[in-house]
DNA sequence: GAACTACTGTGCAGAACCGCACATAAACCG
DNA sequence: CGGTTTATGTGCGGTTCTGCACAGTAGTTC
């Protein structure tokens, strides 16, 4: 008999064996609809989500105006990590980005199935610390680098969850990455001109991966080495 | 008997029982010099500190040559939030920015500790809570606001762990924020002419809280109410 | 296939910041 | 107290990005 957990997309559901998944309770699987408000600032939070496909997208809109993406999640995690640290609201918004779908499990479930499964606490502490890690990146990317090496970045990051081509306007990327519209055609139109992507109506699609990450100098590939590390080499149970 | 947590100037220490210090161990208590590196970077972690004066800068040295603050922890804070999370290494290096004091805790030590006391655990769950929002916010404002808001920012979170008036030279502000020196010079100076502050020779000192903090338009604010709710609310023991 | 609605491309003046270079000034040291 | 070090102030050309405005083009609808 297969193991259940094999059924699941989500890198983390995946490292858990059926005892965990059923301490988690009914766990649901939910449709995801492009810009569904998985989180609402300041909202308490009822459910946390696996993803199985898609990615959304975690927002600040601290400075009054402008908003701007400060994480990305998908397969590889989850959302609700305000829940894993045992705390009942966020400041952020998370969003889909792209509609997939998702497990989503209750969040009073999940706080008793962490103080249930020592493994199943220890794998969301590791993912909460890969998360922290990624947004530590994305801080340091949006200190130090031209537009075009955050575009890259982003893409690359897109790509890790979403596959080497994926749906996305300008006026979008814009949004996330709290820039001009116009400026987000112009960095593509380089990164295309350099062979790195390729850039059609309303999608972009990887062509040179590697070329992607060695552009972005470093700010593209710590926080992913990261994940691995403390996910991938996490045992499986 | 006065409880002992009183003893610490330290926000965390302070809302723990003396039996939760016990469980600690060997504190010790050291004395920090500016420069002193808390933590290297993928090197394992053997202590954390719980701050009780000055602060330390968690830095980012992912971009190859430009490196970055991501966070600040000072008295509100301990430093090794990966220790909290389980995890041995960090991708980032931390160091004491304003010389003082704090406690050292075997790593070791705090895993075992966690893992005995929920009051501890939900304590330093959230911290590392509210020091994630802390970087969001550092990555927010690095990408949406201008080099006088993002110093302006930077001083007020300066402000709240070391007092109103601070050593600090241009040159080390340049660093942390990854501008150019003159461009801090000049940033110092606007903000001086608008009253804010008053800056000497290796010195700042905030003039005008409010001002700066409504010059800084909602990216100074969020992270420190989120602190205050998190902290300062959660039960004494 | 015409009208409409995205979405993408382009242009231009100006602000913000960089890179580099150098001038001034305060503190330190012998 | 004169020399050295450290810190701050200034200038200038160039690049990146903004704000604003408008043109083109691909899809969609009827």
């Amino acid at each position: 008999m297969p193991l259940l957990s094999l059924q699941y997309e989500n890198r983390l559901l995946s490292k858990l064996s059926e005892e965990d998944i059923s301490l988690l309770g009914p766990i649901r699987r939910v449709e995801l609809a492009p810009h569904n408000l998985l989180e609402r600032a300041h909202r308490p939070l009822d459910y946390v989500y696996f993803i199985e496909r898609g990615f959304a997208s975690v927002l600040s809109e601290a400075a009054a105006d402008s908003s701007i993406e400060v994480g990305l999640i998908g397969p590889e995690g989850m959302t609700g990590l305000a829940v894993v640290h045992g705390v009942e609201t966020t400041p952020f918004s998370t969003f889909v980005q792209s509609g997939g779908a998702a497990f989503r499990v209750e969040a009073e479930r999940l706080r008793a199935a962490q103080a249930q499964s020592p493994h199943l606490q220890g794998l969301l502490m590791r993912y909460a610390r890969a998360f922290a890690i990624q947004v530590s990146s994305t801080a340091s990317a949006n200190g130090t680098l031209l537009l075009e090496q955050r575009l890259a970045r982003w893409l690359l990051m897109v790509a890790d969850r979403a596959g080497d081509s994926f749906q996305v306007t300008h006026e979008f990327l814009a949004a996330m990455l709290s820039v001009r519209r116009p400026g987000v055609t112009r960095a593509l139109q380089d990164l295309e001109s350099r062979g790195l992507i390729r850039a059609m109506r309303g999608m972009v699609a990887i062509a040179d991966r590697q070329g992607l990450v060695a552009y972005t100098k470093g700010a593209y590939g710590l926080a992913e080495e990261e994940y691995r590390a403390l996910i991938n080499d996490y045992p499986q149970r």
